[in-house]
DNA sequence: CCCGGAACCTGAAGGC
DNA sequence: TGCCTTCAGGTTCCGG
């Protein structure tokens, strides 16, 4: 599933392909994936459009276009952008595909159909109410500490709200909470400033990581180039059904959050 | 505002 | 073999 370090990915790989480049046609093969505006006017507004930088904004990334609109894609839990020289026979469940000039097509696969696509003027009118970027300088300890306080719901919903950080997902989530060795059921508002300061390190520690590693590619997420991400061998207990924590070698427990999947151990990560 | 749960969506995997 | 249930989770919406 694509979280901050997937995303970082796509922008980065996708970039020296499409910056630059002119969308001459959009095939649009389901329509629930335009989100804003309409099918119709997402297709004319955006043909003949020149890419003039990519951006990331959390989850979401951002395509500038010379026109100042922004083409804005999330790919959700099971989306990838794919480029390919051949649009003839795109991939199964692809559900859009936006044909470049040079001969190159990125085709948005998406079997689970919740990705969507949004044609803005400010990427803030796809994405609302993100939080602070964890790896800008904005983010610090104290900021964490604030975002935190006063929150009584566990602190594993707390960092995968988009409004408390942005770009956390349910994997790096569980993985940051390790690593800082806290247990993703205290609240927010029980950490210590020491823990809040491992937490903030841990958070980007994890992400950073990630990125080097090109993203993690557990299910559904796949490089522009089709490639694996491999940050998945790297973690320590997020999916680690059946495996052992790889500090003190106990069963890594999975329990429910929200509704989620969570994976800790019990050892290492006591309950407050 | 805060919190928790449901809904959206469909393929994979597991149980019997 | 095949049907059924459960699981996967980013985001939004809704009720308390």
């Amino acid at each position: 599933m694509p979280e901050l370090p997937e995303v970082e990915t796509v922008k980065n790989e996708l970039a020296p392909h499409i910056l630059g480049r002119t969308f001459t046609d959009i095939t649009i093969l389901w329509d629930g994936i335009v989100k804003i505006p309409s099918v119709e006017e997402f297709r004319s507004r955006l043909v003949g459009q020149k890419i003039t930088d990519l951006s990331r904004h959390g989850k979401y990334l951002a395509l500038a276009l010379n026109s100042d609109d922004l083409l804005v894609i999330h790919m959700k839990m099971s989306g990838s952008l794919l480029l390919s020289r051949d649009s003839r026979e795109p991939p199964k469940y692809t559900r859009a595909i936006f044909h470049l000039d040079g001969g190159i097509s990125m085709f948005f696969r998406d079997p689970r159909k919740f990705g969507r696509v949004w044609l803005v003027r400010d990427w803030r009118m796809a994405a609302q109410r993100l939080g602070p970027e964890p790896l800008e300088p904005e983010f610090t300890p104290q900021v964490l500490a604030q975002r935190l306080k006063n929150r009584k719901a566990p602190v594993k919903a707390l960092i995968c709200d988009q409004s408390v950080i942005a770009g956390i997902g349910n994997m790096y989530a569980d993985e940051a909470l390790f690593v800082a060795k806290i247990n993703p059921l205290r609240s927010g508002s029980s950490l210590t400033p020491e823990e809040l300061e491992r937490l903030h390190q841990a958070i980007q520690q994890t992400l950073r990581t990630a990125i080097r590693n090109k993203g993690a590619s557990i299910v559904n997420y796949y490089r522009p180039g089709g490639e694996p991400g491999t940050a998945h061998f790297e973690f320590n207990v997020a999916h680690g059904r059946g495996k052992n924590c790889p500090d003190c070698g106990r069963p890594i427990q999975r329990i429910a959050v929200r509704n989620r999947g969570t994976y800790f151990c019990p050892k290492c990560q006591p309950a407050g």
